[in-house]
DNA sequence: CCGCGTAATGTTTGCGTAAACATTGCCGGC
DNA sequence: GCCGGCAATGTTTACGCAAACATTACGCGG
């Protein structure tokens, strides 16, 4: 159907210009220009014969020169810490799919670690990337360090953190989903509820922690001691492990669905029935804890909701030129499952 | 220790140029060029000059500039349906950290669907973006109809495709990774072994399946019919139900972990112990792997290798403007945990 | 039928960088 | 002591695009 083909094509080695396709079409590189941004003023004929000529030339603009005219790139960076997280890739997910919509290309900028070092190597790369935007999914104190190396101009919207005060904070309720976990336990029956947390850099991970704690405060009931997990199905496994041995324990909530499955595989081998014996709550609801055994009640996040604001936000700040900050918080919603019951009396 | 408060910082209209630096330090703007890019013939004492001017006006290079005088990007482009399977995501992780070493950058280009129009909008999108290259993950037969549009002169490199011939292709050994858990299954003793396969389109699924069967005529055992399945834990459970119906079968492959995780929860639900009556073996070794009930034996993937060698690749490309065909294979390794047993007498 | 207004198109210019070429100044060999 | 040569630095130019300004041409009212 096309003249050429896939692989072979020899890059010609100047790219095709605006002024190759004005020569072509017979009409000045600015007629071209307007056509090709989709300015009025040209006449249907002229604009024919020039779309003609950049099809038969393969005319394609050429970014860095319309970014060095325009002052804008057109792309946001992203900045994490791991792709490895269900919540961060779903989030990045999101972000790329409503950035393309509205034109905006996504550059990711994984810090390797969250030490000092890493993060300064990552954000002096992030201070020359051309970027008209930053959304930085992590901890953002962890910024504060490095911050003049930021491109100049370049927005900041931030996701899993409480900076809410300095910048364009969207984030999961994370209050409420641990409000409505640890509450769903409580109607059912249960005394009150463990608490397996997750790393202690992570915000999220703190404020549901906090949430959990708050609940349970307020409901009188007594606040056992806080378990800490690092998100992985293996830490959960081990701290299941002591929990199993502690038969006043009949509900944990869990900071997230990993640690949750670890959770459930320590007490299957404990011979503590889940949610006969113990009940486990999670956070997240991946696609994974409808299958776990048992399917896994959980709260769910809209991660597609979270990266949607992001773009939104960071957009608006980029189109303004101006710093919002500000907290948006996207709702949960629990799902129950099978993992969840009344203790037995 | 730094001057200046984080986020209130008011964008300078226009950034600061190597002309402003050169004016502060009172040399030539092509001195301060030849600083920024470290080039030889410039005496230390100026050196010294450019840098405190470069830093007192908070210089940042302009790589739309940059990009436009050296025509090229230091971008690569990564176009992929969805970060949602673990294979995907890791690789990405892989790809963004190694390319990051190499003073490249990462763009995304996710493809809404797998559909004609989804593509085409993608590559529309993509041959517009400022790329030396692109990584392809999925199957290249798809990029056949479009590929015209890609960027002049970008190197292209695939995983997840057979398009050896055409494309740099790095891609896990499948293969192998299918012939060594099929093969433990019969060395255990099984008559033969059952496959849940993903989605049609998947190349990497595919060659799974081939594999398997082959092993099985090979060595002269029933093949039975495969299951499809598409990659999801819910698709690996209904496959499980059937398949616990069926009481001939003692061993199951599934292509991926997320099946297998379904596969087990069904056989779970229909009292068919793991492993005692059925055994089971996943694809992918994903970090929940080892925390399934019970830990599910599985062929681990190097997903890190994949991304390194995919970046490696391209970049050899890139700096040769040459296509290489041909194809990089990267061993997988079984993983032995608790899913897989004897068979009963 | 002249002149003015407006729509269509052309010309000039500059964005920030870095290659290519030009200039300066200093050192050493004869 | 003069000049060749080279190291350090300066000047010019072009990369491709698009805004700003300039020009053309055509139609219509007076």
């Amino acid at each position: 159907m096309t003249q050429q083909k896939p692989p072979p094509r020899q890059r010609p080695k100047r790219g095709v210009s605006m002024a190759d396709v004005a020569r072509l079409a017979g009409v000045s590189s600015q007629t071209v220009s307007r056509v090709s941004t989709g300015h009025p003023g040209v006449v249907g004929s002229t604009r024919e014969q020039v779309l003609a000529a950049m099809k038969q030339l393969g005319y394609r603009p050429n970014s860095a020169a319309r970014a060095l005219k325009r002052g804008e790139f057109r792309t946001i960076g992203v900045t994490l810490f791991t792709l490895a997280t269900t919540g961060n890739s779903r989030t990045v997910e999101a972000i790329a799919s409503h950035a393309a919509e509205e034109g905006y290309a996504i550059t990711l900028i994984p810090v390797a670690s969250p030490t000092q070092d890493g993060l300064l190597g990552a954000f002096t790369r992030l201070g020359e990337l051309a970027v008209d935007g930053v959304i930085v999914i992590m901890e953002v104190h962890l910024l504060d360090a490095v911050t003049v190396t930021l491109p100049p101009g370049a927005q900041v919207v931030v996701v899993d953190s409480d900076a809410g005060d300095r910048y364009t904070v969207v984030d999961t309720d994370q209050a409420d989903g641990a409000r409505q976990a640890v509450r769903h336990l409580l109607d059912l029956g249960h005394r009150t509820v463990w608490h397996l947390t997750g790393p202690a850099g992570s915000f999220a991970s703190q404020r549901r922690a906090d949430a959990w704690r708050a609940i349970l405060t307020e409901a009188g009931r007594p606040v056992p001691e806080v378990r800490h997990g690092d998100w992985s199905a293996e830490s959960g496994y081990h701290a299941g492990l002591e929990l199993a041995a502690d038969p006043e324990c009949t509900a944990v909530f869990a900071a997230n669905d990993q640690m949750a499955l670890g959770l459930l595989r320590a007490f299957h081998e404990r011979g503590r029935r889940v949610p006969d014996d113990v009940s486990v709550v999670g956070f997240d609801d991946i696609p994974d804890a409808a299958s776990f055994i048992p399917p896994l009640t959980t709260v769910h996040q809209d991660f597609a909701a979270v990266g949607r604001l992001c773009v939104q936000a960071v957009l608006r700040q980029i189109r303004h030129q101006t710093t919002e900050p500000g907290t948006t918080l996207v709702p949960t919603r629990l799902v129950v499952r099978a993992s969840t019951a009344p203790p037995r009396p």
